[in-house]
RNA sequence: GCCCCUAUAGCUCAACGGAUAGAGCAGCGCUCUUCUAAGGCGUUGAUCCGGGUUCGAUUCCUGGUAGGGGCGCCA
């Protein structure tokens, strides 16, 4: 058996991933610093690719920390510091110059061998380049879109979907085990106010019958019709009316159509959770009975409130009607304990619309009542803004209710489902957004979407040149691999070729960042940086050239930027085209 | 009245508390005998207003201003 040489083991850790950049550097500064007498327990510092490259490769603000604490000049404590890791043999292979710059910034240049050896890991990792295990395969829960099948999906639902969508793949890819989940509102008042717009909708020919929604609560979207039709309203006559069943049938005919466009819009779900099950597998009475058991539950104007501690600054929320019928309050409740109790999930994120912010608050201090969140089963929430349509300047009001609002299928089918995508993940969920189908149609041709897609496509034209244009390798891999032997990788030291190495390797850091802070729109905005500066290298360097063993490391370098592009666009849940 | 979110270039958006605030689009001027010009190069242009914390603030705290969303029997 082989043995690994010891500085295999700088870049590998034990169970074979790849340990990223930043997180050796900052083990190696915690050793360094902590040899130089401080203590390292509760120091906060971080290490970051630089800003600029003349500063170097990486850049840490850990002697301004430290020298904050000590009460000394952070260019002393950096000098300290050096001194330390300049010991390090580990760290002299991975790392070419180490220096103290500015305010006190210890700014660090990647060594050749080093880079060399991440195009390697590229290559060798393929689809998987990028994936770490910061997740130790802990089950998380992602909930998103769940929109009431009462209508179609909106613009608002997109940007939802896009984002639990990528931020599952993002966590998948952090290590973490993943269930996605819609919550299907199938029971309650709003179905029966569906079943009735159909009615409605449908004009029941002849006698007399009572709509027990006045018009304006009624659901009047052209959908609406459609149902009525397909369900041939108009031949039924009062007294043969089931509202009950035409709402059943109603919703259930929307949800069909909401799964028919979430998989044609590349959004995965493992669960389609049923609100009615809940009242079937008595998890509303199990909750109901916890909350009580807690003494959350007051009873006050002949209704049933939901009443947490004092001080909690929450109004108080009614859970049962004083008609006996719960709100959506309760079996929501029953939800989530469905989700912390019987199935258990280490981590749940609830991807909701910011008018849900106040509910959601709420639930977050249930569970905290009932004991069933804590430090190690989070529950963690991400508000989405509304999105606001336009149109010439001025706002539309979009609601399923009032009937005005532009679908998210019409969108998709309008500018393409990757520029939708891309054009959703750069926002963060926070911002809010003013939509213009206008000018969404005038600008798809412009999505930075076709940036990326054009640098990944040319990646792949070169690798096709290369393996087409004799030299008898017909093989990119051969190429490559051949390139990844002899320490050709070694002849890669143009500015604009190690810039781009240094881009591609930050990819695993830049999942774990993701996947920790829930910062989906770093992705397209890496990707583009990505695609910036493979142009660069695109330009700078002639791939394909006189020298054999440049053309084969430069080879290798395309298809590693190849790789990254790919992953990346699949983790956004975008094409990765071979040719545009 | 209370709660959440937002304010950066003409427009749409970036910037883990860091060094000279970055892109795309729009504008202007260049650039296809060379692996895709859906590209490249150059250029004009910005942190809402006031305090505070910090070695350092677009970022954190606080007070304004403006906008979006929400606030006991819809979900």
């Amino acid at each position: 058996m082989a043995t690994k040489s010891p500085k295999d083991k700088i870049f590998t850790k034990g169970s074979g991933e790849v340990a990223t950049t930043k997180q050796f550097l900052i083990k190696s500064i915690i050793a360094a610093s902590q040899n130089a007498g401080f203590h390292m327990e509760k120091i906060n510092f971080t290490v970051e690719p630089a800003s600029n490259i003349q500063y170097g490769d990486y850049a840490s603000n850990i002697a301004m920390v430290l020298a904050a604490i000590g009460k000394k000049s952070p260019h002393a404590v950096a000098e300290n510091i050096i001194t330390g890791l300049e010991t390090n043999k580990r760290f002299n292979a991975v790392v070419k110059s180490v220096k103290v710059a500015g305010p006190g910034f210890i700014n660090f240049s990647l060594s050749p061998e080093y880079l060399a050896k991440q195009i390697k890991n590229i290559l060798s990792a393929k689809n998987n380049y990028g994936r770490i295990d910061i997740g130790h395969k802990q089950n998380v829960q992602v909930e998103f879109i769940s929109a009431n099948p009462t209508g179609p999906p909106t613009l608002g639902n997109g940007r939802g979907g896009f984002l639990g969508d990528a931020l599952s793949n993002v966590l998948d890819f952090a290590g973490y085990k993943i269930t996605r989940e819609y919550y299907v509102n199938d029971a309650g008042e709003q179905i029966k106010k569906l079943g009735w717009s159909v009615i409605a909708a449908g004009k029941v020919s002849g006698g007399d019958y009572k709509i027990p929604y006045p018009p304006e609560e009624l659901y009047p979207g052209g959908y609406v019709q459609e149902l009525a039709y397909k369900l041939q309203i108009s031949k039924f006559k009062p007294e043969e009316l089931n509202p009950e069943a035409i709402s059943r049938t109603a919703s259930k005919m929307i949800l069909e159509d909401i799964k028919r466009i979430t998989k044609k819009l590349k959004i995965r779900f493992d669960v389609w959770f049923s609100e009615k099950s809940l009242h079937r597998q008595g998890l509303i009475k199990e909750a109901y009975e916890a909350l009580q058991k807690k003494h959350l539950i007051e009873k006050k104007e002949g209704a049933q409130w939901l009443r947490l501690k004092e001080n909690d600054n929450i109004n108080e929320r009614v859970l049962i009607k004083s008609n006996g019928e719960p709100t959506y309050l309760l079996p929501d409740i029953a939800y989530h304990w469905d989700k912390f109790k019987r199935r258990r999930f280490d981590k749940v994120i609830d991807i909701v619309g910011a008018d849900h912010h106040a509910h959601m608050f709420t639930l977050n201090r249930v569970f905290a009542s009932l004991g069933l969140v804590s430090s190690s089963r989070k529950f963690d929430f991400i508000l989405v803004q509304l999105v606001r349509l336009m149109e010439n300047g001025q706002e539309v009001r979009m609601s399923k209710r009032t009937g005005t609002f532009i679908t998210l299928e019409e969108l998709v089918d309008t500018v393409g489902l990757d520029a939708a995508r891309f054009f959703f993940l750069m926002r963060e969920p926070n911002s809010h957004m003013d939509f213009d189908m206008t000018l969404a149609r005038e600008q798809s041709d412009k999505n930075p979407v076709y940036y990326v897609q054009y640098a990944h496509a040319r990646c792949a034209s070169i690798l096709a040149k290369a393996s087409s244009a004799g030299s008898g390798q017909a093989k990119q891999e051969g190429i490559v691999e051949g390139s990844a032997r002899n320490n050709l990788l070694l002849k890669l030291a143009h500015p604009s070729e190690t810039q781009l190495i240094k881009k591609l390797i930050i990819l695993p850091e830049l999942v774990e960042d993701i996947a920790s802070k829930y910062e989906v729109s770093r992705l397209p905005v890496y990707a583009t940086d990505v695609a910036t500066v493979f142009s660069a290298f695109y330009r700078d360097c002639q791939v394909i050239g006189e020298d054999k063993d440049l053309t084969l490391a430069r080879l290798a370098l395309v298809r590693a930027t190849k790789i990254v592009l790919a992953n990346t666009m699949r983790l956004m849940g975008i094409h990765a085209p071979e040719r545009m």
